[in-house]
DNA sequence: GACCAGGCACATC
DNA sequence: GATGTGCATGGT
């Protein structure tokens, strides 16, 4: 498997290139991403993360003083809004009791104890708290999302049902602790997920990674 | 109009 | 513990 995913990457790096991912200016807007993301189509959470800008709003304390119901006028075109706009409140809330609003606070905390913590805030889940550690904090976690699974699983890697943490645990048993790398191979196996691999792709079968 | 998108919490069996 | 469902907008 060690070998099986160089191979992989290497495949993915040649064909597409450095992501430069996450695609956002700061940290807290990778953190508001991470949480608009779910379950969304990237190009709607932009245009919501573009709107908080426009406004001048994107900013810890701005969305802390602000109202869920104003938040989610806010950000109503990454759908979900109403959920979405209390998970924001929620992590705000937790960032600004626990780290005074404070990211170099926040990132001071060992990762391990951190997962745990953002974990425990409601609306963030594996997926979001992983994505923030890694790509917010740059924390050596890596992200398992819905693209990842369905690649490995079409081609036979994986089980199709295998959970986050059994996924998460083959990859970072299998690399190296580099922050760089599972930046760089998440985004990829999202990029490789956007052109070849969604739900009923056609193209699937000649994805760049057929015959790996 | 149908189907899908870089999840998560909660209910129910 | 597994499986199903609500949450919602906008693109293809």
């Amino acid at each position: 498997m060690r070998r099986k995913l160089k191979v992989i990457f290497r495949r993915l790096y040649s064909e597409f290139g450095p992501q430069h991912w996450w695609p956002a200016e700061d940290s807290f807007e990778v953190i508001v991403g991470a949480v608009l993301t779910q379950g969304t189509n990237w190009l709607n959470v932009e245009k919501a993360i573009a709107r908080l800008k426009a406004k001048n709003l994107l900013s810890p304390e701005k969305l802390f003083r602000m109202s869920s119901a104003k938040i989610s006028t806010l950000i109503k075109s990454a759908g979900y809004h109403n959920i979405k706009a209390g998970r924001i409140k929620e992590f705000l809330k937790f960032f600004f009791g626990v780290y005074q609003g404070d990211l170099k606070k926040m990132s001071q905390t060992d990762h391990r104890e951190l997962r745990k913590l953002l974990l425990s805030v409601k609306g963030i889940g594996p997926e979001t708290a992983d994505s923030i550690l890694l790509y917010a904090l740059n924390k050596p976690v890596f992200v398992v999302d819905a693209y990842t699974r369905r690649i490995f699983s079409r081609h036979g890697l994986i089980q199709e049902k295998a959970d986050y943490a059994e996924v998460q645990d083959i990859f970072m048993r299998n690399l190296k602790d580099s922050v760089r790398m599972f930046n760089e191979y998440h985004a990829l196996l999202v990029k490789l997920g956007k052109d070849y691999c969604r739900k009923q792709d056609p193209k699937c079968g000649i994805c760049p990674l057929h015959g790996q």
